[in-house]
Order: structure tokens, then C-alpha cells, then sequence
DNA sequence: CAACAAATTTTGGTATACCAAATCCCCTCA
DNA sequence: TGAGGGGATTTGGTATACCAAAATTTGTTG
């Protein structure tokens, strides 16, 4: 449970907060209360901020108080571009450098997904989808793509998370996911590249969607206080 | 001069003293004694080394004192490959979305840096280069691509300061960045993508080279005392 | 009653004090 | 003489105090 540092922990409890929609995009977090709130000094508690601010959860605004960040949907398919590109010269490095263990483990991953998907709840798929695209990343052997890959991935969590609620996309899901994983085993580029780019592009049209049925979630920014959210 | 705020500034110093060389790969950052040196206390100090730390400048290790990032040579060479498919994108995107008054503003950079080559010094010269990919980065219109895309220029800004001192790079540098600016105008997106794969593939030839002939660059770590760097 | 302004409170920024862990130095002992 | 250990010192981590700038409230006035 406990990440390494203190300030880890804390970004790690109000990262959970952030994504499960406890603490509302726009909402003020507030250095002092939320220190208070975890028992900790306000020093860590900045340094919590900080990690989520690098990540893009919230956004800091100079001598103002940091707010959870509410992405509008240019900004939200701006990174999804990014990450398509991220991730296909993930693909394309690993087909030529990943270890077999890397691609059984991916393949395991694939597994895990297809078979508990009405096992796992919302969050335990997010999760280990997300385990699926960073090991890919990771299988690049390249670790800077591999930490700005993920940097993104985590960045993206809850617009996936908030879209992507469909039955539907079950199905197409494990299969893109399938034809990824199959094309790194028989390690062709094209066939990898092929279908990282289709399955992400269903992800931004899901994404696309769930913002049009759902604009408020887009910058209005509901002011609520942060305030003992993280209590729950 | 001063950027906005307190800690941004001293992240401003201290770069510059690591990009210059004056604290050197491998040398700690103590907080007290940087701090004490310019004249603040602790705590805007460690928020500036985080800065850098994102930047990946200097290297944090949980209770120990922070280094200057000493990165090998394989370490450069993946990010410039991740550089590559970023400024790719970039350009793909800046065909399809840059203004005219962008364009020329970059057609402007690549002026300034063709006719003033032989006036600027290394550092200015190197700035007018940051300054024309970065203008690159930003004409695709994606704000986040652009950020990724400056953070590791930033980082590789050392790297690319060390190498590329030959004076044959001139002529190529010169004549590769208005193929670049060429095909934007042209609205080619065939001819971008060629013009950035093969400048940036030549950068990394430069870095190769200027690593296998400086080896000392790569990890030992020369274990020097930050101190009394800053004060220069 | 609305609107502006001053005073109060709130909040982030900075400085400082304290602590525990890591480092360093020197001494001992094989 | 060199390796190991123990104490002193340095150093990052955390808590707290203080300050100045925002934000908020309140009181006054047109």
C-alpha cells in the first residue's frame, strides 16, 4: 500500500480522490485542511501537490490556491494524439528489443483482462489496462519513453475512466488488445502499430462522446470545496 | 531575467550553472549551502531542485542529497528517439494546423540563427536552436505536445552543448532547419517528416561520436562539490 | 437596496527549528 | 597496514512560525 515517501503517500491518497471523483474538477485543494485532514505538515503536503501537478491532475496557479484540473476536450484529445504517437514507437521498439518473458507477461496481462472483466469493478480494469499499455512501454526498453508514456497514461485515467462505461466496448476492447499482443509475438511492426492506433482511436471517439452527454464535466468547474473528501 | 516566481528563478541559476558545466554530472546540490549561497532559505531551494528534477537535470534519491543528472549515452540516445517521434508529430500537425504568421515566425528563427551562426556564441546559438524546434512544437497547436517537446529539449540541452562544436555541423544545421521551415510553408508533410528524421538522426551521430570521444561525460560521475559554484 | 471600500480572514510563500537517517572521520584491533 | 566499527557531523525530511497577497465579509454610502 505505502509508496516509498511520504509525499508520495499523500499524492497517492489525493491522486485516488482526484480520479474517483471525490474531490470535482475545479475545486480548490487547499494546502492547510488537507494537511490537517492527514495528520501531516504542510511541507509534504506541497510536495504532494507538486507530484500531482507534474502528472496534470491539478494545476497550480501562482499565490492562488492549486485546483483539481478539469480538461477541457481539445486538451484531453491533445494527449490522447500524443499518446498514440508515444505508444506506436512503443510498439515499434519493442517488436525489435522486447525479451520473450516481456511479451508473455504482456500476454498475461491480456489474459487477466479478457477473463475477469465482469469480474474486476471499474477501477481494477482501469487498472490493469493500464498495467497492459505500460508494459508495452516499457518492453521498448527505452525508459524515458517509458515513464512519459505512463506520465500520460496516469494523466488520462480519469477521462478513460469517465468515458469507456459502455458494454459494447468489452468485446473490441480484448480483441485490440489480442491483436497487439499477437503482433508482438510473431514481431510485426506493422501489424502492432496497425492496431495500437485503432484501439486508441476508439478510445478518443469514446472519449469524444462521453464529453458531448456530459459537458458539465468539461470546464464549468464546479466550485465545491475539498474539504473533508478525503475522510471517506 | 526573473522568471515569475521565487523557486523558478533559482531553477533558472542553477541550470544554467549545470548546462554551463560549472557543477558537473555527478556533483550532490546540498540544499543548505545553494540555499545559503543565494541568499534564500531551504524551502524555495528544494522546490527549484524538483524543477530541475522534472526537467531531468538533477537526479533525486530519497533521503540522500539530490546529483547533477549524469545520463549515459544510452540514456541520450532514447530520449532523442522519443525527440524524434515528438517533433515528427509536431510537424505533421503543424502542417495541417500552423498559421502563416506561426511560419514565418519560425521562417524568422531559422533567418536569425543562418545569419548570425558566426556572431552568437555556443549558448546563444544553442538558444535560437531551442527557440526554432520549440516554435515547431508549438505551431502543431497541441499545447501538451508542445510542454513534452520543451522538457526534453531542456534535457537534452547539455547533451547537444557537449557534442555539435564541430564547425562542419554549420553548413548542415543551417540547411536542414530551411528544409524543415520549406516544407511547412509548402504545407509537405512527407517533406517535414524527412527534413526533422534526418536533422535529428544527425544530432544523435554527433552525440555518439561526442561521447565515444569524451567518455568521461558518460557515468562516472566525477564526485565534485557543488559549492561555490553559483556564486560566478 | 445596490455597490463600493475597508477591515478581517484565509491562504500560499518563505524562513526557521527540530529530528532521524545517512555520511564521514577517526580510532581501534586483527 | 588495512578493515571494521562507533561516535560526531552533515543532510534531507518534517513541523511550525511568520509574512504578504488574495479572498471574503462587513459596514457604509449614494
Amino acid at each position: 500500500m505505502g509508496e516509498n515517501t511520504l509525499p508520495e503517500q499523500i499524492a497517492h491518497q489525493l491522486r485516488r480522490e482526484i480520479l474517483l471523483g471525490n474531490l470535482k474538477p475545479g475545486a480548490p485543494i487547499k494546502e492547510r485542511d488537507n494537511a490537517a485532514e492527514l495528520g501531516v505538515s504542510r511541507t509534504p503536503m506541497r510536495e504532494a501537490i507538486r507530484i500531482l501537478a507534474k502528472e496534470g491532475l491539478v494545476e497550480l496557479r501562482p499565490a492562488r490556491s492549486p485546483v483539481v484540473a478539469s480538461p477541457t476536450l481539445k486538451e484531453v484529445t491533445d494527449c490522447i494524439t500524443v499518446i498514440v504517437a508515444l505508444e506506436e514507437l512503443s510498439g515499434e521498439l519493442a517488436v525489435q528489443h522486447a525479451t520473450e518473458a516481456e511479451i508473455a507477461e504482456i500476454w498475461k496481462l491480456h489474459e487477466r483482462m479478457r477473463d475477469n472483466y465482469d469480474v474486476y469493478d471499474h477501477i481494477e480494469r482501469f487498472e490493469v489496462d493500464m498495467e497492459f499499455h505500460m508494459a508495452i512501454a516499457r518492453a521498448s526498453h527505452n525508459e524515458a519513453l517509458a515513464e512519459t508514456h505512463a506520465a500520460y497514461l496516469r494523466r488520462m485515467w480519469r477521462a478513460r475512466f469517465l468515458s469507456a462505461r459502455t458494454r459494447r466496448n468489452r468485446e473490441r476492447v480484448v480483441r485490440q488488445h489480442g491483436e497487439i499482443v499477437s503482433g508482438l509475438q510473431s514481431r510485426d511492426a506493422g501489424q502492432v502499430a496497425m492496431a495500437i492506433h485503432s484501439h486508441l482511436g476508439h478510445l478518443l471517439d469514446s472519449i469524444s462522446e462521453a464529453f458531448a452527454g456530459q459537458p458539465e464535466t468539461a470546464r464549468p468547474a464546479e466550485e465545491q470545496d475539498a474539504n473533508k473528501a478525503l475522510t471517506a
